[in-house]
DNA sequence: TTTTCATTGTGTACGATTAACATAAAGAAA
DNA sequence: TTTCTTTATGTTAATCGTACACAATGAAAA
């Protein structure tokens, strides 16, 4: 059985036992390295990569579908997963382009309909707990820093940019921090996040005075050492009060 | 032809017309009379009252389907219309108990899929402008305060009650008097509005100092005249500069 | 061993914004 | 003419945001 025979069998599957037409797309954002990051898979026997997605059992809930989808690619569950808009446009992308780019054997169309409506999800998820798992469709994936995409297939590199816009809305009141940095932080690192995301240098003073006036955060007795300069205190959330102030809406930051 | 055949085949032809399995709902808030209202149709035959919503034809785009919606209920052209949140779950609504209410022909499953996901659409209109027009399976059409709604089908309770959270967060930093209010409107008629959304008084002297600080309203010469006591100026929103605000994300409002 | 130097942690001062509050003017009704 | 409710506007205190300075740290360089 070659890839290409592979490949419409399993279409077929889909389109037996899935809701017809709609689609979701996952951008799975991390964080590393002062870099806001993005989690992307390489189709099959291309050099095109794409978001990781997939499609509605029949009798699944779509947030079920999207959980289920992260799970399948970071091996992580319970993760701040949302959703921020619905693609519908009639044309989303060129799909003659997109076919030949794909490498998408002919007989494939009738399979599935004419156009697909996708459902945009935004995940944040700590970067080192992230075990990358490539799925049927591809044969590599891989984090890339968000100013620095490579060639993507569908309209993905637009459902990419609406993502970071609603990220960088969302900042103001709902909490990054705590699904995008590891269990133990210093201030400085979370600093680093909030210029990843929101894409300009912050005044540290100030940051430092603002994250702890939250009282969201409990100061460990360790430090970060290893590095030259002064050794930064390392930071845990404070669950309890983060829930809190998330219920209060009290984490406006700007 | 009764009534149960002709909606059995208004069935069919959606199926064969549309993308199978997924609709959209409106939530069309309007403002009146101090009160946040929303647009409500009365499923014929029945007291049972529903949002308008309708089908995503095969070539239109998602966004287009909710436009035209909007146009046929209201006569309304080119309004404020966002997506706001999808309802996927697998059990949206007990289908049995809803059919039952609304009197449905049962030979009418299987022209449709077992479950069907909502897009959820908002829209802000201004009340006198809109030409209330019933569709083909209602026979009345209605505003209701979102704070007494009548016996709703399908979630649709759960739906309006979504996009009210999603308004009043948007206030924040979305232009809502352009699109609610008529052309000419006083500060306490606006302010109204505020508090309509918010659920809370605001203070008059303050609110007075804040919209006006924003330059986005245009005082005019009239007045408000006819009521007891002092009659208040008219304004107008002055689109340019309202369209600046928007831009610049200065209408940040709470 | 001492010096260097980027980085961390903390504090202060000023201006802008928000929130709380009072009073005079208008205008129809009594 | 008086009454009474609503409108318009001003003041003050508290809070928040922004700009800015300096001492402490600790590995690396000298």
């Amino acid at each position: 059985m070659t890839y290409s025979d592979k490949l419409i069998s399993y279409y077929k599957i889909i389109a037996n036992d899935c809701v017809l037409g709609v689609s979701l797309d996952c951008v799975i954002f991390g964080f590393h390295d002062t870099r806001l990051k993005v989690f992307l898979l390489r189709w099959k026997e291309t050099d095109e990569w794409c978001l990781p997605g997939g499609f509605i059992y029949k009798t699944e809930s779509v947030d079920d579908a999207a959980s289920r989808v992260l799970y399948e690619r970071t091996g992580l569950n319970q993760l701040f997963l949302q959703q921020f808009h619905l693609f519908g446009d009639a044309n989303r992308y060129d799909r003659d382009d997109t076919w030949q780019r794909q490498k998408m054997p002919m007989p494939f169309s009738g399979a599935w309909p004419d156009r697909t409506i996708s459902m945009g999800y935004y995940a944040l998820v700590d970067y080192t707990k992230v075990t990358p798992t490539a799925d049927f469709l591809s044969d590599a994936c891989d984090w890339f820093d968000v100013g620095e995409l490579p060639s993507l297939l569908y309209d993905h590199c637009r459902i990419i940019n609406v993502a970071l816009q609603t990220l960088r809305l969302q900042l103001n009141w709902q909490p990054i921090g705590l699904n995008l940095m590891p269990e133990k932080f210093t201030i400085p690192e979370l600093q680093r996040l909030y210029e990843a995301v929101l894409g300009r240098p912050l005044d540290s003073r100030n940051f430092h005075k603002k994250i702890t006036g939250l009282s969201i955060l409990t100061r460990l007795d360790e430090r970060r050492t290893g590095k030259a300069h002064k050794s930064p205190y390392l930071y845990q959330f404070d669950q309890l009060n983060y829930q809190k102030a998330l219920i209060n809406g009290n984490l406006i930051f700007v």
